[in-house]
DNA sequence: TCCATTAGTTCCACTATTCGGAACTGAGTT
DNA sequence: AACTCAGTTCCGAATAGTGGAACTAATGGA
């Protein structure tokens, strides 16, 4: 294993190496990230990439529909995307098969239900049902959360391998969107550790003030994944004992929804 | 120009220069359109790359989440590609300005509305207002249609430029949905000529057997940006005498969101 | 059991692409 | 007119992608 010359760098790099593919999604993201649009200035201060870079950078992802450019001379999300992910979402063989059982859970209790996976260092949340919505139609489908301050999240948390929930608990960062959001490594720890004896996890307006929810983890096979499923309601009609006596009724759909994954293993998850 | 050696094409290619990232994203359009999970033998024929550069490319797509492994040893999307569009969806302000607009016209008639932009030859759907559902929740939102037998996207052909749509008819392939789909240039022209003359587009079940619609185009000063709204319907619900009905409706939706666009000239369609 | 075949991964010399400084355009301002 | 600031183009140097070939792992038939 080791070698004479120690002119090569051991295993200082933890970046992933994906060249040239990495830079170009790393500023789409960093562009799509932004809350409002940015200017080409604004992406030359931000990223410190040299004017003749960035400039044939953003004209690729603009060719390429993956980013638009308005008249304005500001850039946005470019319609490619929604065009890829309606694939990535009709393609879900595990949002497939969770599909009948977030159903049943609606039909159930009447509120909005929710399927999530951990992704990095987030939440993703794949599905919703819900009820006659008046706005914020099909909102957050693919949208990113914290793991630390939403029942998915936590639920998932307390299911995964020690190691992977070490590396994701050493990289948080705690922003406090509300007074009961944790603050802390110690205080998400401890809360975990009932999560995990109960077998589900409450959010009690940890995210945003007025919603709760419980939530049950699906635990799989592949030590990579993991996801959960909730039932999200507005404080007014979620007191805890109202949460609790949803609890069984959760754990139920997700051991459901456990049990019939393996009949279609991995395809796309 | 013209120089000794003939070794070079002249101007053969109306390939996109995109260069790396242009192969990148060539392939992963080709992974998340496969009708089913492919795997590195079947993409290594489809494409014709050497297995090194492929094996490679892969790799890269898959470290940044753009597509998912198995370990089945099968590529399908991944799930960054949801985050991406959930912030492109977010963000459009085209799609916030023709929402409340949506909503009103879906109330008004009882049945599904959607709001589709044309991008390069074909309709993305952008969003859906509908009623209480059974299954195929979000489904069709970023989904890519044909222009040539959807009312949103005769809507959207009749009012683009004549060059843009010389262009676009030029380039389309007529696949037979239904009975009723259009088979060549000839008949759709013929088409548009009336959806000119109207305002307004019908889909008399050119797409899929049993579903029909009107649609209305939504111009902009943008000559580059079309796109429409439609109220789509079974067939059972849906006459031709409903359909006129509901026309100067959509009409009238179509209009009020013009005339609601020039507020925000173009942050992000 | 063995050999043959197919599937997937690694390696490395070659070359096409990206990189980035600098020069250019063009609109708005003093 | 002279300035600044925003965006675009150009080109030699540096780097990252290319693709043939060798390697390993799994599958299957005789």
């Amino acid at each position: 294993m080791s070698s004479k010359e120690d002119e090569k760098a051991p295993e200082i790099d933890k970046l992933a190496d994906t060249g040239t593919l990495g830079k170009a999604i790393a500023l789409l993201d960093l562009v799509t990230r932004a809350p409002e649009p940015l200017r080409f200035t604004d992406i030359l201060k931000l990223t410190g990439l040299p004017r003749g870079s960035l400039h044939r950078q953003l004209r690729h992802l603009v060719l390429e529909g993956l980013l638009d450019d308005s008249p304005d001379g500001t850039y946005g999300p470019g319609l490619r995307l929604l065009e890829f992910a309606s694939r990535a979402w009709a393609k879900s063989s595990f949002r497939e098969v969770a599909a009948p059982h977030l159903l049943r859970l609606h039909q159930q209790t009447g509120e909005t239900v929710h399927l999530g996976v951990l992704r990095g260092h987030e939440i993703i949340y794949l599905d919703k049902v819900e009820g006659r919505q008046a706005l914020r139609l099909h909102s957050q489908i693919g949208k990113a959360s914290p793991v630390y301050c939403t029942g998915i999240g936590k639920a998932a948390l307390s299911v995964v391998s020690d190691e992977l929930r070490a590396e994701i608990l050493s990289a948080l960062c705690f922003e406090p969107f509300t007074p009961g959001t944790h603050k802390d490594v110690a205080a998400l720890l401890e809360d975990l550790q009932k999560i995990k004896s109960a077998g589900f996890a409450f959010d009690m307006e940890e995210h945003e003030i007025g919603i709760r929810c419980v939530a049950a983890p699906i635990s799989s096979n592949d030590a990579a994944f993991a996801s959960g499923i909730s039932i999200t309601a507005p404080a007014f009609r979620a007191s805890p004992e109202q949460l609790k006596a949803w609890a069984p009724l959760v754990l139920e759909a997700a051991h459901a929804i456990q049990l019939d994954i393996p009949r279609r293993l991995g395809p796309a998850k």
